[in-house]
DNA sequence: TGCATGCATCGACAACTGTCAATATACGGG
DNA sequence: CCCGTATATTGACAGTTGTCGATGCATGCA
């Protein structure tokens, strides 16, 4: 993987898309499809939720295992998937890892829906 | 398929989420999924962008499937998830069916993801 | 040093997805 | 009524995805 930022460079498609043009380019939709894939999966908007409601806004991993009902190495798996899309962003300290998201990430792939 | 609507009940989590709460119920998280799951990839978002720029706000298959490099038969399916998950209307005249965007849906997938 | 704990990685497997070629269906024109 | 055109549906197939069990790798503690 390669653990792109939430919403790269556009490289294509002026401000206001002056109309008949390409409309959204192949990079562009890949690009942007990527995170949406990402959040594609009901177990992975779970996460994120709880991430987002745990206390500072961060959950370690043994927060998110059990409300899941999933297995320890598919939430992980899960969670390797939101930090690959630049949604969340993974603090180890001590023995165990603090997941949190990554400000403005989620606004960002609302924006990138909303404009196409 | 049901073809349900662009956001139909939440039934879980009233309106601020008081904190300290299943966060996101796995109902409400699966039906989120779905609409998402339907923008996430590459060729329907530019499907999407196509028609939103089209004149009068839409189009029919045969001017898609030369943009995308898509055999028609995949369009069609693309085009046919797009409207499952409520973000496309499909209306046929004449030998031409016309494809249009579904008025707030993609607004509203957009609010699904800030408001995890 | 040895051991228990929290998390990540690996290997495997069923289920799903995107794509195409072939075919079916519906509609308008002659 | 037959034919051509525009879409939809079907069947098949490779590639991807979500899940699990087993294992590896750190870290903290006795």
């Amino acid at each position: 993987m390669d653990t792109f930022q939430p919403l790269a460079s556009a490289a294509e498609s002026a401000c206001c898309t002056p109309s008949g043009r390409p409309a959204l380019g192949a990079a562009e939709a890949q690009a942007r499809a990527r995170v949406l894939k990402a959040l594609s999966d009901p177990n992975r908007l779970r996460l994120l939720s709880i991430v987002k409601a745990g206390d500072g806004g961060e959950a370690c991993v043994c927060d998110l295992t059990e409300p899941l009902d999933l297995g320890q190495p598919t939430v992980s798996h899960h969670l390797k998937i939101l930090v690959d899309a630049g949604l969340l962003h993974r603090e180890k300290r001590g023995t165990w890892a603090y997941y949190s998201l990554v400000p403005g990430a989620l606004e960002a792939a609302a924006v990138s829906v909303t404009t196409l």
